[in-house]
Formats: structure tokens, sequence, C-alpha cells
DNA sequence: CCCCGGCTCTACGAAATCCGCAAACATCGA
DNA sequence: TCGATGTTTGCGGATTTCGTAGAGCCGGGG
């Protein structure tokens, strides 16, 4: 009973941050809020958020649903590795002869890389892995990621300590 | 109704991962369980992941909620930014003189820093950036950033594109 | 040996939430 | 103007969440 019709949202000029964003579906303001409370609690239920973005609860819901299946976002628990018994993790810097993509595609591949992005500066590639120990962590940076056709070189960063981790990049 | 009583956690000997966490609380083989099908899901319904994990309901109700108190994890909704209107990302790798912990503080306390690692490498911090546009990121990382005191110097990698994100380390 | 405090689990009823569906509505192009 | 398409709303029933009370386990005194 939000006062009856919510405002088309063609009403309103296009929100700015909707254009250019990388080829992904077409995100508005709407969908952006919902996002922004799951950043908050993932769990909180969708008549709250129907609440506070202005929408039905099973409109929430569809939306909600649409994006978790188009792969705009995941709704999961996140910790800090460290914490839950994996011991060794760092951040590699790769260097690439040849096509980039594909050497991403295939360190996507490998379970122990947790977070692949290609770069832009002194390396091509950025790769998060996780491992169970120091073993672990050797082999997979000098034996499999080195593998890798096209690798050329390799520079680590082994993790000391975690000091944040956040996802509230709407709640500022 | 999994067959009477479940078996004492403190009859099995302390799985190996339990020990040396970093000084976080201790975990237990059922809370990594229950942690793992959050990972997956999560907004997973408390009973399904009882029965995956062998406990009840209210059980796994009330441990999920001290392990969100405890900050042992935290359930949300992650995206890719440059997908949600972040037009600029980056890594920033961080030298220190002095004191590398109040550093790390610092730049925490930043807005516009997702995640802060304090590595053993050619960088003594890792940390990752988003912002609006290309004047934010000049200024957070030319401005903010180098203003930090004991900040020596910095090496930025922008963000070309994002090819994996996953937090399932749990399901290998 | 028994009792007690602290902690975790189970049981269960009430309240809130989730879910599927059909109808209403908006937008857009023919 | 008229469909075609996609979204939103409004239900009712199934499911889930939530609070709480009581039981089981364990270790530390007395």
């Amino acid at each position: 009973m939000h006062s009856g019709r919510v405002a088309s949202r063609s009403a309103e000029p296009r929100d700015a941050r909707e254009s250019r964003n990388g080829g992904g579906p077409h995100l508005d303001t709407v969908s952006l809020a919902i996002i922004e409370q799951l950043q908050e609690d993932g769990r909180r239920p969708y008549a709250a958020i129907g609440k506070a973005v202005g929408l039905s609860e099973a409109a929430v819901r569809q939306r909600v649903q649409k994006l978790l299946d188009q792969g705009v976002m995941q709704i999961v628990a996140v910790t800090d590795p460290l914490t839950v018994g994996f011991r060794r993790q760092a951040m590699v810097g790769v260097n690439v002869e040849g096509d980039v993509e594909s050497v991403a595609d295939a360190l996507s591949a490998m379970d122990e890389c947790e977070y692949v992005v290609m770069t832009a500066g002194s390396f091509d590639l950025m790769v998060e892995i996780v491992c169970e120990d120091d073993d672990h962590l050797l082999e997979v940076i000098n034996r499999r990621i080195r593998a890798v056709p096209g690798v050329r070189s390799t520079e680590s960063f082994v993790y000391l300590r975690l000091k944040k981790q956040t996802y509230m990049w709407g709640t500022r």
C-alpha cells in the first residue's frame, strides 16, 4: 500500500549509472536499490526490500531471481579463508605473451583460483589463489599456473592478514 | 529424524582445519559444513541446511546467527562493480615505511577501498579500490592513498575485465 | 560423588515469509 | 487502434522463520 502506482521507471531520465556497463544487462535504478539492500543483508525479506525500494513483494522476488539467473549478482556467505582453515593465500601477478583472454580462461578453470581479473599495468592478469598449505601453494604457483601456455612470468604476494573485505559500495 | 542423537562433536578428534586459524573463534566440522552450504546459496532455508549437516532447523539458525555476530562470515549480495555502474576499479600495491598495520587501518577507513590485505613480497599491502570514474580514481590514488603517512610508493593495476569471482572454496 | 553453571540441541506453536499464478497494466511497434 | 511482450500486483496455501522452554552434555567445585 504505497499510495497507488509507483512512478514508472522510464518517466524519470535514465540514471547515469545505467549506461555503458561493459556489455552486461541494463540495470535500472530500482534494481540497483534492490542490490544495495541485499549488500547490507543477503537474507533480508522481499517484503522489507519492497518497502524500501517502492515495489511489491512479488515484484522484488522476480527481479532478484532474474538478477541471480543473469549472473549479475550472487547471494553468498563470504569469509576470511585464513579464518576458515585455509592457511595459505596469495595474489599472483601474471605476465602473458599472446592471447591474454585464453590464459585468463585457463586460470579461471582452476579451483584454487578464486578471483581472476585482466588488468592494465605491469601485470596482464591478477589472480587470487586459496590453498590448504605451503606445499599446495607451491604446486599451484610453480607447476600449474606457470604451465599454462602463454604465461611468461609470475610474481607472488603471499597474504599475511586480511584487513578489510566489504561489498557495500552502494551504501556510501 | 536422523536416527537419534548426532555424534557429539567432541567425540571425534578435532578436524585438522580447526587448529591454527589465526586467532579467530574455533570452528568445528559442522559449522564449516554450514558455511559451505551458505556459500552455495546464501538464502538456503535453515531446514535444508540442517538436513545436509545433520542438525535441527533451530540449531542451524542459532549457529548461523552466532557466526554472523562473531564476524566469521557475512551473507551478502556480491556483484561485478563494473557491471553495476562503477566504471573504474583498480588493485593498488603499496610500499610502506614504518608501521604497516597503521597504514592498513588508514586505508581500510576509506570507503573506496573494498579490500585491504597485508602481504609478503614486493608490496607490503594490496588494496582494491572501486571508483565512479577516472577523476575519482585519480583522486583516490594520487591524493588520498599517497597522502597517508608511511606510504612510500604505490603501483596501480586498473581493471579491464573481471573474469572470475567465487566464494565456494568448500565445494571442491 | 553430586550439584551447578554454561552451552548447545531439540521441540513446537505463532507469526512472517516465500512461492506460484492469473489478472491488470505499461510500453512499443505495426 | 491493436496486439505482443514484459512487469507488477494481489491473492491463498505451503513453507520458513522466530522465540522460547526444556533436555542433554560437560567440566569445575564442594
